[in-house]
DNA sequence: CGATCTTACGGGATTCGTAAACATA
DNA sequence: TATGTTTACGAATCCCGTAAGATCG
């Protein structure tokens, strides 16, 4: 025998139209069904809230007092629902990503482009972070999704969607090796290199490679990120390698970006949630269109 | 298939313990019941709330933000019931009442006093005016009950009570009429008389009992309220009549009052509200109290 | 295997609509 | 009498509890 949001809402539209007959078809109900919830939500309240007469009905000192309180909660409830119904469907909400910053700063912003293209109500906060970062924070909830290189090894971790990332030499554009057709790691085995440090999924791939051939690379610098391993190219301090997804660096004046000619030189790309945790909708959404576009 | 507050409360406890078997024994429901009556809040707002592994239950994100929201509503929507049934047992809200100046000051204090006494929680309106702004106030719905003199004509207004209200007859204590054992009106027929004026209840009366002797009195000075009477009486420009409940007006200091010995000499009190709408049960239990005073 | 959530189903309560009764201007 | 609310009652729906099923650690 409790309150019911439908009692509420005969009340509201009674109240509204002073009328049992027209907040009947305006609720799509018959009348003496309103009649038995009015009375229902009058024995909840232990109040009575109109004044019937056969002419007129007359909302109580009580009930007016009742009113707009109640109104305004099923405002709030009606926004609630409107509200889900768009994040449900993905039309609506934010979407929380981690990425490593070469895609954070390269593939990242045409998505987003792209996603905000077909769902305008998207919102998206971007946290850039190495490799291990951006699992803890997938891990903790504090973003929905993970964009991260090299192998989802934890059991925590579920991976959506995986795409290869083929590496580039990066060198000054008058460097000789430029003029060769095709590029090939024993092309470089000798040549001094700038490389991201040792905890990061490119490194990880080159120093693979390199140990493959019972050779380690020459390390004329490491850096953490890779904006600054560009710089230090243009320096002259030596090459460097990249992911061919970080346009935005090869974009460099002064500097020219070639994929090397082996299969080994590609780091793997992972979108990764946390497993047993549904995907927000606009998550969805959004891994949708990633994905499309990493191919 | 629309929300009820039944699914809220079901989300707000699981999603606070985390557990169905849990809420459900916090809800008093069998632990399948719950799941269906989420599933249904899942359903009605297009969204998934829950994250449900077989060991644990995760809040989504989108319920985590619909969590405080909902458990606001539904504080707010309980307190609503708390507070109604407090006002409808007449335990809380407050009465409004119209009263003509000379119960206003007199009488009223007392029931109020007695009113706090047994309902602490009721708050008090006061609305002082003459007879005719009294209903007028009663009418508009201003106030929810009205304490005027003379008889009640207005068919929208409805009697809750009558009273008798013997007049006296107020003089400065050095009048010789004070030595009589009794006052009646053949004593008093000639002598000059303060009186309010002609539209107020005790002057009708006065005017009354001259007119079925075929006299009129003798009217010294006519006055708005009692209290500019009783300052005339003290100085000297006559006699005047008071009802019997004013006892703050008949202790002034100097001045006697003494009942007049004549049925006629009584003015009716009436404690009306509006025809047709119902008496806030606040103003419910200080009408009993105030008629117990009357008696 | 054990704890927990989900599905299936019968019984009971609630709600609805229709029809008739009731009340008041 | 006419308009509008209330009561009565049968049908449909919803909700609950029990019991069996499914799932994951």
């Amino acid at each position: 025998m409790d309150l019911n949001l439908r009692h509420v809402r005969a009340f509201v539209s009674v109240a509204q139209l002073k009328s049992f007959t027209r907040a009947a078809e305006l609720l799509h109900l018959s009348q003496p069904a309103l009649t038995v919830q009015i009375r229902k939500l009058e024995d909840a309240l232990h109040c009575r809230l109109f004044d019937r007469s056969s002419r007129s009905v007359e909302v109580t000192r009580i009930g007016r007092e009742l009113l707009p309180v109640l109104q305004r909660t099923l405002q709030d409830i009606d926004a609630i629902v409107v509200d889900s119904h768009a994040q449900g469907a993905g039309r609506l909400g934010t979407v929380r990503i981690a990425s490593l910053p070469s895609f954070a700063a390269s593939l990242l912003p045409d998505v987003i482009l792209a996603c905000r293209k077909t769902n305008p109500g998207l919102g998206f906060v971007v946290r850039d972070a190495v490799a291990s970062q951006v699992m803890r924070l997938v891990l903790s909830e504090e973003v929905d999704i993970g964009i991260t290189g090299g192998d989802v090894v934890d059991s925590e971790l579920e991976p959506l969607h995986q795409s290869q990332d083929r590496l580039c030499l990066v060198f000054p554009s008058a460097h000789p090796i430029g003029k060769r057709r095709s590029i090939q790691l024993k092309d470089i085995l000798d040549l001094p290199l700038v490389l991201t440090d040792p905890a990061t999924s490119v490194r990880a791939v080159v120093d693979a490679a390199y140990l493959a051939l019972g050779r380690q690379p020459v390390v004329a610098c490491e850096t953490t990120y890779m904006m600054t391993a560009v710089a230090m190219v243009r320096a002259g301090l030596g090459l460097t390698i990249l992911p061919a997804s970080a346009r935005e660096i090869r974009a460099e004046r002064g500097l020219r970006a070639r994929p090397i000619d082996d299969p080994a030189f590609a780091r793997q790309v992972s979108i990764v949630k946390k497993r047993n945790r549904s995907l927000p909708p606009a998550a969805e959404a959004f891994l949708e269109v990633c994905a499309a576009a990493m191919k």
